[in-house]
RNA sequence: GGCGGUGUAGCUCAGUUGGUCAGAGCACACGGUUCAUACCCGUGGCGUCACUGGUUCAAAUCCAGUCACCGCUACCA
């Protein structure tokens, strides 16, 4: 593995990945619980990594994207009870739910794994096998409150807090036959005893601020590691990773009657999914190629277990750490509350059906920093939506496009070199400038520090400033002016290609020609974003396909659209929306 | 209680090491333009940078305190 020995990360970059090297990037999301279909929260997530993913593909990068379902444990097998299924049927009736919702998002994923299949559970019973043999793992009784009507656990930390609550208010916190009540339904709890496999995750309390420590970029942001760190500063208990009280879930080989805790088992999906556990050595060989991941994308809700349970897990079976384990934030909707019961749209296939999968996809990842907490609502939808999308960029393809068929025939301009010095000596170019002045860069920068609105507000950059351009330069005018002196030299029975100086006709075809250029490099910027609106403006422009390109910096070179493609002007890429759209 | 974060124009937020840092986008008003999706371009008002005190020639930016809101403080997932 070209990965250096001492299981670190290479040097940090500001980036945060490495953007040099070849090697794989493999990035996932949670494998998320099957108990409801993809809500906005989860939507958030896949759509972020799938940003990145498309991201990376366009570097070249031989990119693998992994999402997936956590379809085992105790609700799970009630839900599929109570609706009178087997849970395997249960889950296999809401695993394609995901998937549809997925391909409605234009979500590339690479694989998509279910705890529930056979390569899955076989690497976890090997994981817990390993660490078994390797003695983090030891056979205890776990004993606790519980609620039996609740179905939770309290710790003695939650009940004496809750005691002390209770004590404030001058309530009783226990029954009277001092039994504890629970924090949240007041009800008298039951004392539990269960054997159960515990795992020594209190063995790698220092080892993992020394992993923290050496690798600052572990987790992001900042503030997520801070939490982590003092949490585990503040001592970390072994946990218990088995389950003895029903059986769906997967069977451990050395202890009968024992199944994995869910999160133990959902997050051993990060390996067994790209060939953990497997025998075939084609699937070895992958696991080899693919591991460590770059990045794990969570919402901050998971971040424990992922910035400290999973990593212990790899430390005790001797496997390398993800490189970085990215939290984002919670989407807020303020005051209005947008449920569905409210027949409100806060639902990812409808929003998407209003203002389109990349209308979706571009307000989530450009008007919530990702990372931070951000507000969201209808109303900031549709603006951001009218005002990027549809005045800005819409307006500027549908322009640009329209010109260029009234005007050139619908063909992308063709211009001689000593043309386009001349002009550009004479009139400046300010969409190249701004392209060659290493718009790309800082785009790739952003990008690879999951700035994902940063990244956009770059593009947005060009998008504005080709709107001013045209403005300034009025093709109108140079297309009048152009129809006058042609007239006017036929009249006098001169070629005007053979004149010297550019030709009404030249400056015109400048211009033109500098605004599709930069709609070739809008679109190709945009497209991890909003890939079904780029792939059109390519179409419209005459190019072949988006999604071959592998090397970003070089696609965005300067001058890259060829000359005499037929262009096509085709419906606005976003229809401007109005308030009676989404007040349905 | 402990640790951490946030508080900047109507809204969403940028503001690196203190000195054009009082900003951007949206929204609003007025003007211009017409290639375009009533779009685009220009101009404009709006802020005691939460509050109080301190350090400094100089603070949104550093220090102390106050207030408000939020996150974390382990085994439902």
């Amino acid at each position: 593995m070209a990965a250096a020995k001492d299981g670190k990360p290479k040097k940090d970059t500001q980036e945060g990945f490495s953007m040099t090297d070849n090697e794989s990037f493999y990035l996932t999301t949670p494998i998320y619980y099957v108990n409801a279909v993809p809500h906005l929260g989860t939507a958030y997530t896949t759509v972020a990594t799938d940003a990145l993913a498309r991201f990376m593909r366009f570097t070249g990068k031989d990119t693998w994207f992994l999402t997936g379902l956590d379809e085992h444990g105790q609700k799970i097998a009630q839900a599929a009870e109570a609706g009178g299924k087997t849970p395997q049927a249960w889950v296999d009736e809401v695993a394609p739910k995901f998937k549809a919702v997925w391909e409605t998002l234009d979500i590339t994923y690479d694989d998509f794994i279910r705890t529930t299949e056979p390569r899955h559970i076989r690497g976890v019973q090997r994981f817990f096998e390993l660490l078994y043999n390797k003695g983090y793992i030891y056979k205890d009784t776990y004993e606790g409150y519980y609620c039996v009507p609740d179905e939770t656990f309290f710790s003695d930390e939650q009940l004496s807090d809750f005691a002390e609550v209770r004590e404030a208010e001058g309530l009783p916190s226990k029954h009277e036959d001092g039994c504890p009540l629970c924090p949240d339904c007041h009800r008298p709890l039951s004392f539990v005893e269960e054997e159960n496999l515990f795992f020594k995750l209190s063995a790698f309390e220092q080892p993992l601020l020394d992993y923290y420590e050496a690798n600052p970029s572990f987790i992001q942001p900042e503030m997520r590691k801070n939490e982590v760190v003092s949490f585990v500063k503040s001592g970390l208990k072994d946990l218990s990773v088995s389950r003895t009280t029903f059986d769906w879930g997967v069977p451990i080989p050395f202890a009968p009657g024992h199944v994995s805790y869910v999160w133990v088992d959902a997050l051993i999906n990060y390996i067994t999914a790209i060939g953990y556990g497997s025998d075939d050595p084609a699937d070895l060989e992958m696991f080899t190629k693919r591991w460590p991941a770059q990045v794990h994308f969570v919402g901050k809700d998971i971040i424990r277990f992922h910035c400290v349970i999973w990593p212990a897990m790899l430390m005790a079976a001797g496997l390398e750490l993800p490189r970085k384990v990215f939290a984002h934030g919670f989407l807020l909707t303020k005051g209005e509350k947008m449920s569905k019961s409210k027949g409100n749209v806060m639902d990812p296939m409808a929003l998407a059906q209003i203002f389109s999968v990349d209308g979706y996809r571009y307000y989530f990842l450009s008007d919530v920093q990702f990372g931070s907490d951000g507000s969201i609502s209808l109303e900031r939808m549709l603006q951001v939506y009218n005002a990027d999308l549809a005045n800005s960029w819409g307006n500027l393809c549908s322009r640009a496009l329209n010109m260029t068929g009234k005007y050139l025939e619908g063909k992308t301009p063709e211009l001689w070199e000593k043309t386009v010095k001349k002009l550009t000596e004479e009139k400046g170019n300010p969409l190249a400038e701004l392209v060659k002045g290493g718009l790309q860069g800082r785009y790739a920068a952003a990008f690879g520090a999951e700035d994902y609105s940063g990244a956009l507000s770059v593009v947005m950059e060009l998008v504005d400033a080709a709107n001013l351009y045209i403005e300034q330069s009025a093709p109108w005018g140079l297309a009048k002016a152009a129809a006058i002196e042609a007239e006017e030299a036929a009249e006098r029975g001169e070629d005007l290609d053979q004149a010297k100086a550019p030709t009404q006709a030249d400056r015109l075809s400048f211009v033109l020609y500098n605004v599709l250029e930069s709609m070739r490099i809008i679109a190709l910027l945009f497209a991890p974003v909003m890939p079904e609106s780029s792939a059109e403006v390519w179409k419209r422009l005459g190019l072949d396909d988006l999604f071959a390109v592998k090397d970003l910096a070089e696609a965005c070179t300067w001058g890259g659209l060829p000359s005499g493609l037929d262009t096509t002007v085709g419906e606005p890429l976003f229809m401007r929306l109005a308030e009676e759209d989404i007040s349905r």
